[in-house]
DNA sequence: CGTCACGTTGAACATTCTCAACCCGAGTGG
DNA sequence: CCACTCGGGTTGAGAATGTTCAACGTGACG
Protein backbone atom coordinates (compact mmCIF):
# COMPACT_ATOMS: atom_id res chain seq x y z
CA UNK A 1 0.00 0.00 0.00
CA UNK A 2 1.22 3.32 -0.84
CA UNK A 3 0.47 7.04 0.74
CA UNK A 4 1.54 10.21 -1.24
CA UNK A 5 3.59 12.32 1.78
CA UNK A 6 4.00 15.49 -1.37
CA UNK A 7 3.28 16.00 -4.78
CA UNK A 8 0.40 14.87 -7.05
CA UNK A 9 -0.41 11.73 -8.50
CA UNK A 10 -3.13 10.06 -10.86
CA UNK A 11 -5.03 7.12 -11.54
CA UNK A 12 -5.90 6.18 -14.86
CA UNK A 13 -7.06 3.95 -17.64
CA UNK A 14 -6.02 3.87 -21.30
CA UNK A 15 -8.37 2.63 -23.94
CA UNK A 16 -8.34 0.13 -26.28
CA UNK A 17 -8.84 3.44 -29.20
CA UNK A 18 -5.95 5.14 -27.51
CA UNK A 19 -7.84 7.53 -25.77
CA UNK A 20 -6.79 8.28 -21.64
CA UNK A 21 -9.66 9.17 -18.68
CA UNK A 22 -8.16 10.12 -15.81
CA UNK A 23 -10.14 8.52 -12.70
CA UNK A 24 -8.98 10.22 -9.68
CA UNK A 25 -6.30 12.80 -8.50
CA UNK A 26 -4.13 11.58 -5.54
CA UNK A 27 -2.83 14.59 -3.32
CA UNK A 28 -0.79 13.89 -0.15
CA UNK A 29 -2.42 12.11 2.27
CA UNK A 30 -4.59 9.96 -0.04
CA UNK A 31 -3.78 6.23 -0.34
CA UNK A 32 -4.14 3.43 -3.13
CA UNK A 33 -6.99 1.13 -1.91
CA UNK A 34 -6.86 -1.20 1.27
CA UNK A 35 -6.29 -4.46 0.29
CA UNK A 36 -5.91 -4.09 -3.10
CA UNK A 37 -3.37 -6.96 -2.95
CA UNK A 38 -6.68 -9.29 -2.39
CA UNK A 39 -7.69 -8.31 -6.46
CA UNK A 40 -5.90 -10.59 -8.94
CA UNK A 41 -4.77 -7.54 -11.40
CA UNK A 42 -5.06 -3.94 -11.46
CA UNK A 43 -7.97 -2.45 -13.71
CA UNK A 44 -6.32 0.71 -13.87
CA UNK A 45 -2.90 2.25 -13.82
CA UNK A 46 -1.40 5.06 -11.17
CA UNK A 47 1.70 7.41 -11.82
CA UNK A 48 2.97 10.76 -10.17
CA UNK A 49 2.22 13.98 -11.87
CA UNK A 50 5.05 15.93 -10.38
CA UNK A 51 8.00 14.86 -8.16
CA UNK A 52 6.60 13.43 -5.08
CA UNK A 53 7.18 11.66 -1.74
CA UNK A 54 5.83 8.35 -1.46
CA UNK A 55 5.97 5.71 1.48
CA UNK A 56 4.18 2.42 1.24
CA UNK A 57 3.18 0.25 3.96
CA UNK A 58 3.84 -4.10 4.26
CA UNK A 59 0.84 -5.55 4.12
CA UNK A 60 1.69 -7.61 7.83
CA UNK A 61 2.22 -3.80 9.02
CA UNK A 62 -1.43 -2.71 7.71
CA UNK A 63 -2.60 -5.82 9.17
CA UNK A 64 -0.89 -5.50 12.98
CA UNK A 65 -2.48 -2.00 12.74
CA UNK A 66 -5.76 -3.05 11.83
CA UNK A 67 -5.94 -5.11 14.55
CA UNK A 68 -3.70 -2.86 17.28
CA UNK A 69 -5.01 0.51 16.58
CA UNK A 70 -8.86 0.20 15.20
CA UNK A 71 -9.11 4.09 15.65
CA UNK A 72 -6.35 4.40 12.90
CA UNK A 73 -8.24 1.60 11.29
CA UNK A 74 -11.23 3.09 11.33
CA UNK A 75 -9.93 6.33 9.73
CA UNK A 76 -8.83 4.60 6.84
CA UNK A 77 -12.21 3.02 6.43
CA UNK A 78 -13.18 6.59 6.02
CA UNK A 79 -11.22 7.82 4.14
CA UNK A 80 -12.16 5.22 1.17
CA UNK A 81 -15.46 5.96 1.99
CA UNK A 82 -14.76 9.42 0.96
CA UNK A 83 -12.56 8.36 -2.24
CA UNK A 84 -15.91 6.46 -3.40
CA UNK A 85 -17.96 9.42 -2.75
CA UNK A 86 -15.67 11.26 -4.64
CA UNK A 87 -16.09 8.55 -7.83
CA UNK A 88 -19.88 8.87 -7.83
CA UNK A 89 -19.57 12.56 -7.60
CA UNK A 90 -17.20 12.40 -10.45
CA UNK A 91 -20.28 10.04 -12.12
CA UNK A 92 -22.43 12.42 -11.27
CA UNK A 93 -20.73 15.24 -12.89
CA UNK A 94 -19.99 13.45 -16.32
CA UNK A 95 -23.47 12.31 -16.74
CA UNK A 96 -25.41 15.28 -16.14
CA UNK A 97 -23.62 18.14 -15.76
CA UNK A 98 -22.47 20.80 -18.82
CA UNK A 99 -18.78 21.21 -19.50
CA UNK A 100 -18.36 24.35 -17.78
CA UNK A 101 -20.81 22.96 -14.78
CA UNK A 102 -18.04 19.69 -14.60
CA UNK A 103 -15.20 22.18 -14.74
CA UNK A 104 -16.07 24.50 -12.47
CA UNK A 105 -17.06 21.53 -10.11
CA UNK A 106 -13.47 19.85 -10.80
CA UNK A 107 -12.21 23.23 -9.38
CA UNK A 108 -14.65 23.23 -6.02
CA UNK A 109 -13.37 19.89 -5.65
CA UNK A 110 -9.33 20.29 -5.54
CA UNK A 111 -9.91 23.86 -3.69
CA UNK A 112 -11.45 22.13 -1.01
CA UNK A 113 -9.43 18.97 -1.14
CA UNK A 114 -6.68 21.05 -0.93
CA UNK A 115 -7.60 23.35 2.04
CA UNK A 116 -8.40 20.41 3.84
CA UNK A 117 -4.73 19.44 3.99
CA UNK A 118 -3.52 22.67 4.36
CA UNK A 119 -2.10 23.05 1.20
CA UNK A 120 -2.83 26.83 0.56
CA UNK A 121 -5.41 28.96 3.04
CA UNK A 122 -5.61 31.66 -0.12
CA UNK A 123 -8.18 31.69 -3.31
CA UNK A 124 -4.87 30.98 -5.23
CA UNK A 125 -3.67 27.77 -5.17
CA UNK A 126 -1.13 25.42 -6.91
CA UNK A 127 -2.41 23.30 -9.39
CA UNK A 128 0.32 21.02 -11.74
CA UNK A 129 -2.20 19.53 -14.06
CA UNK A 130 -1.82 20.48 -17.74
CA UNK A 131 -5.50 21.04 -19.64
CA UNK A 132 -4.59 17.94 -21.53
CA UNK A 133 -4.42 16.19 -18.02
CA UNK A 134 -8.10 18.32 -17.12
CA UNK A 135 -9.29 17.73 -20.08
CA UNK A 136 -9.08 13.43 -19.57
CA UNK A 137 -10.01 13.87 -16.42
CA UNK A 138 -13.45 15.98 -17.42
CA UNK A 139 -14.13 13.62 -20.94
CA UNK A 140 -13.85 16.85 -22.98
CA UNK A 141 -11.01 17.72 -25.60
CA UNK A 142 -8.02 20.08 -24.39
CA UNK A 143 -9.50 22.54 -26.65
CA UNK A 144 -12.92 22.63 -25.44
CA UNK A 145 -11.58 23.00 -21.83
CA UNK A 146 -9.71 25.67 -23.42
CA UNK A 147 -12.50 27.21 -24.08
CA UNK A 148 -14.50 26.76 -21.06
CA UNK A 149 -11.54 27.93 -19.44
CA UNK A 150 -11.69 30.91 -21.46
CA UNK A 151 -15.29 31.98 -20.72
CA UNK A 152 -14.97 31.09 -16.80
CA UNK A 153 -11.70 33.75 -17.16
CA UNK A 154 -13.93 36.34 -19.00
CA UNK A 155 -16.67 35.88 -16.63
CA UNK A 156 -14.55 37.00 -13.68
CA UNK A 157 -15.11 33.35 -12.03
CA UNK A 158 -11.72 31.80 -11.97
CA UNK A 159 -8.26 31.92 -14.20
CA UNK A 160 -5.46 29.16 -14.60
CA UNK A 161 -2.56 29.66 -16.02
CA UNK A 162 1.16 28.09 -15.65
CA UNK A 163 -0.30 25.50 -12.93
CA UNK A 164 -1.78 27.85 -10.57
CA UNK A 165 -5.50 28.57 -9.94
CA UNK A 166 -6.76 31.51 -9.12
CA UNK A 167 -10.36 31.90 -7.69
CA UNK A 168 -12.01 35.35 -8.11
CA UNK A 169 -15.84 34.98 -7.04
CA UNK A 170 -15.85 31.19 -5.18
CA UNK A 171 -19.43 31.92 -5.09
CA UNK A 172 -20.28 31.94 -8.58
CA UNK A 173 -17.77 28.86 -8.75
CA UNK A 174 -20.24 26.92 -6.56
CA UNK A 175 -22.86 28.31 -8.19
CA UNK A 176 -22.52 27.23 -11.28
CA UNK A 177 -21.01 23.84 -10.27
CA UNK A 178 -24.00 23.47 -8.19
CA UNK A 179 -21.05 22.17 -5.68
CA UNK A 180 -22.32 20.04 -2.88
CA UNK A 181 -19.31 19.38 -0.20
CA UNK A 182 -21.25 16.45 1.59
CA UNK A 183 -19.74 14.11 -0.25
CA UNK A 184 -15.97 15.13 0.45
CA UNK A 185 -17.36 14.66 4.22
CA UNK A 186 -15.13 17.47 5.41
CA UNK A 187 -15.73 17.38 8.95
CA UNK A 188 -15.55 13.66 9.47
CA UNK A 189 -12.25 13.58 7.18
CA UNK A 190 -11.53 16.32 9.70
CA UNK A 191 -12.21 14.99 12.79
CA UNK A 192 -10.19 12.05 11.43
CA UNK B 1 -26.41 -2.75 6.71
CA UNK B 2 -28.18 -4.21 3.48
CA UNK B 3 -27.84 -7.15 1.39
CA UNK B 4 -30.19 -7.97 -1.68
CA UNK B 5 -31.55 -11.30 -1.80
CA UNK B 6 -33.87 -11.05 -4.69
CA UNK B 7 -34.79 -8.22 -7.59
CA UNK B 8 -32.90 -4.95 -8.04
CA UNK B 9 -32.20 -2.00 -6.88
CA UNK B 10 -30.11 1.44 -7.67
CA UNK B 11 -27.81 4.12 -6.38
CA UNK B 12 -28.65 7.54 -7.32
CA UNK B 13 -28.54 11.12 -7.07
CA UNK B 14 -30.47 13.96 -7.90
CA UNK B 15 -28.77 17.50 -9.13
CA UNK B 16 -30.45 20.75 -7.70
CA UNK B 17 -31.42 21.30 -11.53
CA UNK B 18 -33.54 18.00 -11.05
CA UNK B 19 -31.51 15.63 -13.42
CA UNK B 20 -30.70 12.30 -12.03
CA UNK B 21 -27.97 10.19 -12.24
CA UNK B 22 -28.07 6.04 -11.44
CA UNK B 23 -24.77 5.16 -9.96
CA UNK B 24 -25.30 1.87 -10.00
CA UNK B 25 -27.85 -0.84 -10.26
CA UNK B 26 -27.61 -3.21 -7.88
CA UNK B 27 -28.42 -7.11 -8.05
CA UNK B 28 -29.02 -10.39 -5.97
CA UNK B 29 -25.84 -10.48 -3.67
CA UNK B 30 -24.96 -6.85 -3.82
CA UNK B 31 -24.58 -5.02 -0.54
CA UNK B 32 -24.66 -1.08 0.65
CA UNK B 33 -20.82 -0.44 1.51
CA UNK B 34 -19.40 -2.39 4.76
CA UNK B 35 -19.50 0.86 7.44
CA UNK B 36 -21.64 3.13 5.88
CA UNK B 37 -22.48 4.01 9.37
CA UNK B 38 -19.13 6.02 9.77
CA UNK B 39 -20.23 8.77 7.33
CA UNK B 40 -22.24 11.36 8.70
CA UNK B 41 -24.70 11.38 6.12
CA UNK B 42 -25.20 9.75 2.62
CA UNK B 43 -24.38 11.38 -0.75
CA UNK B 44 -26.87 9.68 -2.61
CA UNK B 45 -30.16 7.25 -2.16
CA UNK B 46 -30.56 3.88 -3.15
CA UNK B 47 -34.45 2.29 -4.25
CA UNK B 48 -35.93 -0.89 -5.50
CA UNK B 49 -36.72 -1.33 -8.62
CA UNK B 50 -38.66 -4.55 -8.69
CA UNK B 51 -40.22 -5.90 -6.30
CA UNK B 52 -36.91 -7.03 -4.05
CA UNK B 53 -36.34 -9.57 -1.13
CA UNK B 54 -33.52 -7.86 1.36
CA UNK B 55 -32.11 -8.30 4.31
CA UNK B 56 -30.36 -6.70 7.25
CA UNK B 57 -27.37 -7.50 8.74
CA UNK B 58 -26.95 -5.12 12.58
CA UNK B 59 -23.35 -3.61 12.69
CA UNK B 60 -22.44 -5.75 15.59
CA UNK B 61 -23.07 -8.77 14.02
CA UNK B 62 -20.78 -7.39 11.19
CA UNK B 63 -18.08 -6.36 13.77
CA UNK B 64 -18.39 -9.64 14.99
CA UNK B 65 -17.85 -11.27 11.66
CA UNK B 66 -15.17 -9.52 10.78
CA UNK B 67 -13.39 -10.70 14.09
CA UNK B 68 -14.62 -14.37 13.76
CA UNK B 69 -14.94 -15.59 10.53
CA UNK B 70 -11.68 -13.38 8.61
CA UNK B 71 -12.72 -15.37 4.99
CA UNK B 72 -15.95 -13.83 4.87
CA UNK B 73 -14.10 -10.35 5.67
CA UNK B 74 -11.94 -10.88 3.22
CA UNK B 75 -14.79 -11.86 0.59
CA UNK B 76 -16.31 -8.57 1.89
CA UNK B 77 -13.56 -6.75 0.90
CA UNK B 78 -13.04 -7.85 -2.25
CA UNK B 79 -16.61 -7.52 -3.14
CA UNK B 80 -16.36 -3.91 -2.34
CA UNK B 81 -12.92 -3.11 -4.19
CA UNK B 82 -15.37 -5.05 -7.10
CA UNK B 83 -17.88 -2.51 -7.09
CA UNK B 84 -15.30 0.60 -6.87
CA UNK B 85 -13.37 -1.42 -9.96
CA UNK B 86 -17.31 -0.51 -11.34
CA UNK B 87 -17.44 2.46 -10.83
CA UNK B 88 -13.89 3.33 -12.10
CA UNK B 89 -15.38 1.49 -15.31
CA UNK B 90 -18.36 3.64 -15.47
CA UNK B 91 -16.28 6.90 -15.45
CA UNK B 92 -14.36 5.43 -18.13
CA UNK B 93 -17.81 5.34 -20.26
CA UNK B 94 -19.06 8.68 -19.69
CA UNK B 95 -16.00 10.26 -20.31
CA UNK B 96 -14.24 8.55 -23.41
CA UNK B 97 -17.18 6.37 -24.99
CA UNK B 98 -19.46 7.56 -27.64
CA UNK B 99 -23.15 6.93 -26.42
CA UNK B 100 -23.64 3.37 -28.77
CA UNK B 101 -20.39 2.57 -26.86
CA UNK B 102 -21.41 2.81 -24.04
CA UNK B 103 -24.48 1.14 -24.43
CA UNK B 104 -22.84 -1.81 -25.60
CA UNK B 105 -20.43 -1.55 -22.79
CA UNK B 106 -23.22 -1.37 -19.89
CA UNK B 107 -25.25 -4.18 -21.69
CA UNK B 108 -21.82 -6.53 -21.26
CA UNK B 109 -22.01 -5.37 -17.89
CA UNK B 110 -24.93 -6.73 -16.45
CA UNK B 111 -24.83 -9.70 -19.28
CA UNK B 112 -21.91 -10.41 -17.52
CA UNK B 113 -22.67 -9.69 -13.55
CA UNK B 114 -25.68 -11.76 -14.15
CA UNK B 115 -24.84 -14.67 -15.10
CA UNK B 116 -21.83 -14.88 -12.55
CA UNK B 117 -24.64 -14.78 -9.89
CA UNK B 118 -26.64 -17.56 -11.98
CA UNK B 119 -29.67 -15.71 -12.85
CA UNK B 120 -29.36 -16.61 -16.56
CA UNK B 121 -27.19 -18.25 -18.47
CA UNK B 122 -28.34 -18.15 -22.09
CA UNK B 123 -28.00 -14.83 -23.84
CA UNK B 124 -31.32 -13.33 -23.28
CA UNK B 125 -31.67 -12.34 -19.49
CA UNK B 126 -34.49 -10.12 -17.81
CA UNK B 127 -33.66 -6.98 -17.18
CA UNK B 128 -36.88 -4.97 -15.63
CA UNK B 129 -35.03 -1.61 -16.10
CA UNK B 130 -36.91 1.40 -18.58
CA UNK B 131 -35.29 3.06 -20.91
CA UNK B 132 -35.49 6.47 -19.04
CA UNK B 133 -33.84 4.55 -16.05
CA UNK B 134 -30.96 3.23 -18.41
CA UNK B 135 -30.25 6.33 -20.08
CA UNK B 136 -29.98 8.29 -16.27
CA UNK B 137 -27.35 5.91 -15.94
CA UNK B 138 -25.79 6.59 -19.05
CA UNK B 139 -25.86 10.08 -19.18
CA UNK B 140 -28.05 10.80 -22.05
CA UNK B 141 -31.55 11.32 -23.17
CA UNK B 142 -34.14 8.88 -23.19
CA UNK B 143 -34.89 9.49 -26.78
CA UNK B 144 -31.06 9.14 -27.78
CA UNK B 145 -30.86 5.79 -25.99
CA UNK B 146 -33.88 4.76 -27.76
CA UNK B 147 -32.61 5.42 -31.48
CA UNK B 148 -29.33 3.56 -30.02
CA UNK B 149 -30.98 0.77 -29.22
CA UNK B 150 -32.38 0.67 -32.62
CA UNK B 151 -28.87 1.08 -33.51
CA UNK B 152 -28.53 -2.25 -32.10
CA UNK B 153 -31.21 -3.74 -33.50
CA UNK B 154 -30.91 -3.14 -36.87
CA UNK B 155 -27.41 -4.24 -37.20
CA UNK B 156 -28.23 -7.31 -35.38
CA UNK B 157 -26.60 -7.23 -32.36
CA UNK B 158 -29.19 -6.95 -29.51
CA UNK B 159 -32.61 -6.25 -28.61
CA UNK B 160 -34.20 -5.15 -25.50
CA UNK B 161 -38.21 -5.28 -25.31
CA UNK B 162 -40.32 -5.31 -22.59
CA UNK B 163 -38.14 -6.01 -19.69
CA UNK B 164 -36.08 -8.26 -21.59
CA UNK B 165 -32.79 -8.52 -23.20
CA UNK B 166 -32.05 -11.01 -25.96
CA UNK B 167 -28.14 -10.30 -27.27
CA UNK B 168 -27.93 -11.78 -30.74
CA UNK B 169 -23.95 -11.52 -31.32
CA UNK B 170 -22.45 -11.47 -27.81
CA UNK B 171 -18.81 -11.08 -30.22
CA UNK B 172 -20.18 -7.82 -31.74
CA UNK B 173 -21.30 -6.06 -28.74
CA UNK B 174 -18.25 -6.94 -26.65
CA UNK B 175 -16.13 -5.10 -29.88
CA UNK B 176 -18.19 -2.43 -30.18
CA UNK B 177 -18.26 -1.65 -26.16
CA UNK B 178 -14.60 -2.16 -26.45
CA UNK B 179 -15.33 -4.49 -23.43
CA UNK B 180 -12.17 -6.01 -21.12
CA UNK B 181 -14.16 -8.04 -18.24
CA UNK B 182 -11.06 -7.72 -15.73
CA UNK B 183 -12.46 -4.64 -13.55
CA UNK B 184 -15.18 -7.64 -12.26
CA UNK B 185 -12.56 -9.90 -11.51
CA UNK B 186 -14.82 -12.65 -11.88
CA UNK B 187 -12.77 -15.15 -11.17
CA UNK B 188 -11.73 -13.74 -7.58
CA UNK B 189 -15.51 -13.18 -7.60
CA UNK B 190 -16.48 -16.78 -8.55
CA UNK B 191 -14.31 -18.24 -6.11
CA UNK B 192 -14.96 -16.13 -2.95
C1' DC C 1 -63.00 3.30 -22.66
C1' DG C 2 -59.91 6.59 -20.44
C1' DT C 3 -55.68 7.22 -18.56
C1' DC C 4 -51.01 6.77 -17.79
C1' DA C 5 -46.35 5.35 -18.14
C1' DC C 6 -43.35 4.02 -21.44
C1' DG C 7 -41.58 3.63 -26.08
C1' DT C 8 -40.86 5.57 -30.91
C1' DT C 9 -40.09 8.95 -34.42
C1' DG C 10 -39.07 13.58 -36.91
C1' DA C 11 -36.96 18.01 -37.28
C1' DA C 12 -34.57 21.91 -35.49
C1' DC C 13 -31.14 23.16 -32.48
C1' DA C 14 -27.09 23.14 -29.21
C1' DT C 15 -23.01 21.34 -27.71
C1' DT C 16 -18.82 19.37 -28.38
C1' DC C 17 -15.29 17.45 -31.43
C1' DT C 18 -11.96 17.51 -35.19
C1' DC C 19 -8.63 19.42 -37.79
C1' DA C 20 -5.62 22.82 -38.66
C1' DA C 21 -3.15 26.84 -37.83
C1' DC C 22 -0.58 29.72 -34.91
C1' DC C 23 1.68 31.39 -30.46
C1' DC C 24 4.80 31.20 -26.72
C1' DG C 25 8.37 30.01 -23.33
C1' DA C 26 11.84 26.63 -21.98
C1' DG C 27 15.44 23.86 -23.17
C1' DT C 28 19.31 22.57 -26.45
C1' DG C 29 22.86 22.29 -29.76
C1' DG C 30 25.61 24.95 -32.94
C1' DC D 1 23.90 34.30 -28.67
C1' DC D 2 20.88 32.42 -32.00
C1' DA D 3 18.10 29.15 -34.40
C1' DC D 4 15.55 24.94 -33.56
C1' DT D 5 12.55 22.08 -31.47
C1' DC D 6 9.01 20.69 -28.52
C1' DG D 7 5.29 20.57 -25.31
C1' DG D 8 1.65 23.14 -24.00
C1' DG D 9 -1.88 26.74 -24.87
C1' DT D 10 -5.18 29.46 -28.03
C1' DT D 11 -8.18 30.30 -31.84
C1' DG D 12 -11.29 29.55 -36.08
C1' DA D 13 -14.42 26.93 -38.98
C1' DG D 14 -16.83 22.94 -40.33
C1' DA D 15 -18.59 18.39 -38.97
C1' DA D 16 -20.41 15.07 -35.79
C1' DT D 17 -22.89 13.85 -31.91
C1' DG D 18 -26.52 14.38 -28.79
C1' DT D 19 -30.59 17.26 -27.05
C1' DT D 20 -35.05 19.36 -27.16
C1' DC D 21 -39.61 19.65 -28.20
C1' DA D 22 -43.50 17.82 -29.87
C1' DA D 23 -46.28 14.34 -31.77
C1' DC D 24 -47.99 9.78 -31.87
C1' DG D 25 -48.18 4.64 -30.71
C1' DT D 26 -49.20 0.94 -27.49
C1' DG D 27 -50.08 -2.12 -23.74
C1' DA D 28 -51.63 -2.42 -18.82
C1' DC D 29 -54.80 -1.40 -15.67
C1' DG D 30 -58.72 0.63 -13.42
Amino acid sequence: MFVILEGWAHRYKILPNGTRQVLAFLMPGDACDLHIGLLGEMDHSIQTLTNALVTTIGRDEIEKIFVDHPRIANAMYVSQLVDEGTMRAWITSMGRRTSIERVAHLMCELFIRARNIGLQTEPVFDLPLSQLLLADSLGMTAVHLNRVLKELRQENVMTLTRGCVSIVDIGKLIRIAGFDDNYLHRRIRAAA
